[in-house]
DNA sequence: TTCATGGTTCGGTGTTAACCGAAGCATTCA
DNA sequence: TGAATGCTTCGGTTAACACCGAACCATGAA
């Protein structure tokens, strides 16, 4: 009959205010130091590392030894698609903020979603890519040969991609969109791409804010 | 930053075992009574009642009242998916079921599931009755004529499971085999002549055990 | 070596909330 | 109408745990 807790101890984990702060710090993927995490928690040094060593000996964080710093990131991409998926049901039932100034409309526009280009500018790079056939249609969608040819030429080393040890494609559900964007290696890549063309000029934090000229050349190219 | 405790509220409402029980319980979408859930969390009603309204109010559950009983599910599959999203990652960073003993094993065979058969043979049964036209194949099964007559030959009082309150065909999903079997007032009727035909000997908890006599009828008629 | 910094472990305090007994409505059945 | 059932509200108890102050290791710099 115990088989509830098996997912209670797991979301127990996320229920603490201070925990669920890291974790959603820690979310576009980067790695941070204990004490970075400690301030974006709100809380003392002391409290933060107790909360961290539960969340690792949880297996939802790996930490890295750096000199005389601690490193902690997700322990996977799984790890932020749970919290997107529970951040999508904390709006939906209302239990939350009202979509207020800008800063939320910039997130709504365009975020990272751990590693990979999120919001509408997500949605919309997703439904070009399968619109132009480049990608299979399905469930868990697949590049095709057109589609590799078009990303080689857009800059993306497809090989490296497929050679990668995540999938390649990955439908990723979109919290404030409600529809898939483009996740796994090929998502990463294309954020990766995007932004070493100068197209984003701010990728501080989870916000991803276009340059005019980069909006332009997104528009034309996947619109 | 202040979207952790966004997460962190409902994420603290599944992070109670009793509450997670109960979520896991209706994870097959059916609509269970208070005082089921209650038992199916391990609770006495009042502290159920408690959790419930907590449920409620935070639209994850929807309520039905019929009678005097008060039916709760699901608020939508949206639900049931981050239930399903925080099982991956529970099984996944190993905090979880360990499979030992012979009760796990017995539990995957066969074992109660409210009042109807799941698990492995639980399965079988609902694949032999489609498989043989007796209940249409779609998502919302049905009772087809062939099943009633195989039905009432079998020793069930079709009149009387066609006449109950609650849907006669439900396909419900069974967690361990990850395909649906047979609930509704059918599937407990089934269940419950099996039992007074004495292929199952324990009934106590939720893992049922066949009898010797009892899995070759069970072979017989249904594999 | 000595000092400073990043992290941790160790007590003690305070708050939260799950739990149950008992009593209270509401609905159905006899 | 009275009895039984399903569910809820109320009060008090208990256990868990987040939080911080203080002291304790480790690493790197002076």
């Amino acid at each position: 009959m115990k088989d509830g807790p098996l997912i209670a101890s797991v979301a127990a984990l996320l229920g603490d205010p201070a925990r669920a702060n890291m974790l959603t710090a820690l979310m576009d993927g980067r790695a941070l130091t204990a004490t970075e995490l400690a301030s974006a928690a709100g809380v003392m040094p002391q409290t933060a590392s107790g909360h961290l060593t539960k969340l690792r000996s949880a297996r939802l964080l790996e930490v890295e030894q750096q000199g005389r710093h601690r490193y902690f990131r997700l322990s996977g991409p799984d790890v932020a698609q749970v919290l997107e998926a529970l951040m999508g049901l904390a709006q939906r039932t209302g239990a939350v903020r009202v979509r207020t100034g800008p800063r939320d409309e910039a997130l709504r526009v365009a975020r990272r979603c751990y590693d990979h280009l999120a919001g509408e500018k997500g949605v919309i790079l997703f439904d070009s890519l399968r619109r132009q056939g480049f990608i299979t249609d399905s469930e868990k969608p697949c590049l095709t040969d057109t589609g590799r040819m078009f990303l080689t030429q857009f800059g993306i080393d497809i090989a490296a991609v497929e050679h990668a040890r995540r999938p390649v494609c990955r439908a990723c559900l979109d919290w404030s969109e409600r529809r898939h964007h483009l996740g796994g290696a090929l998502g990463a890549a294309v954020l990766q791409t995007m932004t070493s063309r100068g197209w984003i000029v701010s990728g501080l934090g989870r916000v991803l804010l276009f340059s005019s000229s980069g909006q332009s050349a997104f528009q034309a190219v996947f619109a």
